[in-house]
DNA sequence: ACCTGAACACCGTTCAAGT
DNA sequence: ACCTGAACACCGTTCAAGT
C-alpha cells in the first residue's frame, strides 16, 4: 500500500514529540516511514507546506470560540468577553504545550501567514461583537496571540533544560507568568469593554 | 593582519542587513571574508555565540530606561511609569526594525536565555520602583516583551513580502496596531499603578 | 596565535527513470 | 499514480597540520 498524507503527519508528529522541532527533518522523517527522501514531495509541496499541516493538526484540537450572537443594540450581550478570552488563551497555551516544541512550530508556520491558520481572528471576533472597533479588536487579537506564543516558546524552552536538572519550579513560575500576564490583557480589555460600553 | 572579532561581527551584520537571517550562514560570513569556514571558529565559539553578539549588537543602541530613584515612602515616584513603559516599548522596536530580520534575529537569540540579555528586565525595574510586586513586574515585563517581538517578527515579515509588490499600506496598519497593543498593555498597568499606588 | 585543508555528518529539493 | 536513485547546492563543526 501506498503513502498517505496522513501517515506522513503521523510521524511528523512523531518525530517531533519524541526528538523535538530542530530533528524533524525531511530525510529522518523519510527515513522513519521507510522511504526515499523525494518521496515526501509528492504528498507535501514542500518542507513549508508540511510543516503548516503539522501546525493545523496541533491546533485543530481546540474548541472553537464562542461568539455572542444577540444584535449590537440589545444592551449587554449574552456571552460575557472575558471568560471567552482567558478560555481562548488557555486553550491555545495547552494546545501547544500538548507536542514538544508545539508553539515554536505554531511560531514558525504563522511567521508566513498561511491563509488556513488565523487564531488572533477567533478572538478579535468575540471582541468585536461587544462593540469594538475592527481595527482595535484585531489588535487586541495579536497581542494575545503574541503573548501567548512568545510565552509558551520559553515555557517549552524552560522544560527542555529541566531535563538536565536544572529545576522544576521553574513550571510553576511560568504557570503564574501565563496568569499574571493574562490578567493584565484582560484588566486593559476591560478598561475599553465594561467602562464605555457601545 | 589577522582577522578580529569586531570585523567578523561587522561583516555578519551586512549579511544580514543585504541578504537577510535566512543567509548568515557560517560559510556565507567567512566567504565574504575571505578566509575558509574553520578560521571563524577561533573568534567565535559556535555560531550560537556569534548569534548573541549579533543580536547585542542590534539591541544595545537604545539608550537605558530611567528607573525612578526616589524611595518607596515618599508618594509618587519622581518619574512616571506611562512614558518610562512606552519609550521602552518603542525603543525596542526601533531598534529591532533598524537591521533586516532583527526582531527574527533577537527572537531566536533570546529563546536560549542568554545571561547578557534582558530586556524584559529593563522595564520589570521600572514597574517595581514603583511600587509593582518583583513576580507581577517580571510577568507584565515579559510580557511586553513578547508583544513587542512578536509584533516586529510580524511587521519585518510582511515588508519583506512587500518587495514583492503586494502593497505598502500594511506599513501603516502595522504601526497603528503596534500602538493598539501598546494602549492596552498601557490601560492594563494603570489598573494596578494608578490606582492602588503602593 | 591564527588560519588552511580536508573531512564528517548532515540539510532541502529536483527529476529522470522505473514500476 | 507513486516511488527510487542519484544528483545539486548547500549546512555547522572539528582538527591535524601548517605558518
Amino acid at each position: 500500500m501506498s503513502l498517505s498524507r496522513e501517515q506522513v503527519l503521523g510521524h511528523a508528529l512523531a518525530i517531533l514529540d519524541q526528538y523535538g522541532f530542530a530533528d524533524l527533518s525531511m530525510r529522518r522523517l523519510a527515513t522513519s516511514l521507510g522511504v526515499q527522501p523525494g518521496a515526501l514531495y509528492w504528498h507535501f509541496a514542500n518542507k513549508q507546506t508540511l510543516l503548516t499541516a503539522v501546525a493545523e493538526a496541533i491546533l485543530s484540537p481546540r474548541p472553537p470560540v464562542c461568539v455572542p450572537t444577540g444584535s449590537a443594540g440589545t444592551g449587554s450581550a449574552p456571552t460575557a468577553w472575558e471568560p471567552a478570552v482567558r478560555t481562548w488563551a488557555c486553550g491555545l497555551r495547552e494546545a501547544l504545550l500538548s507536542h514538544r516544541d508545539g508553539a515554536e512550530v505554531v511560531a514558525s508556520v504563522l511567521a508566513v501567514r498561511p491563509a488556513t491558520l488565523d487564531p488572533a481572528g477567533e478572538i478579535a471576533a468575540v471582541l468585536m461583537a461587544h462593540a469594538m472597533a475592527a481595527a482595535q479588536a484585531r489588535a487586541a487579537g495579536m497581542a494575545l496571540l503574541h503573548f501567548v506564543i512568545g510565552h509558551t516558546v520559553d515555557e517549552q524552552g524552560n522544560a527542555a533544560m529541566a531535563e538536565f536538572g536544572v529545576a522544576q519550579a521553574v513550571d510553576t513560575e511560568a504557570q503564574e507568568r501565563f496568569a499574571a500576564g493574562l490578567d493584565l490583557f484582560v484588566a486593559g480589555l476591560g478598561v475599553r469593554l465594561s467602562g464605555g460600553g457601545g
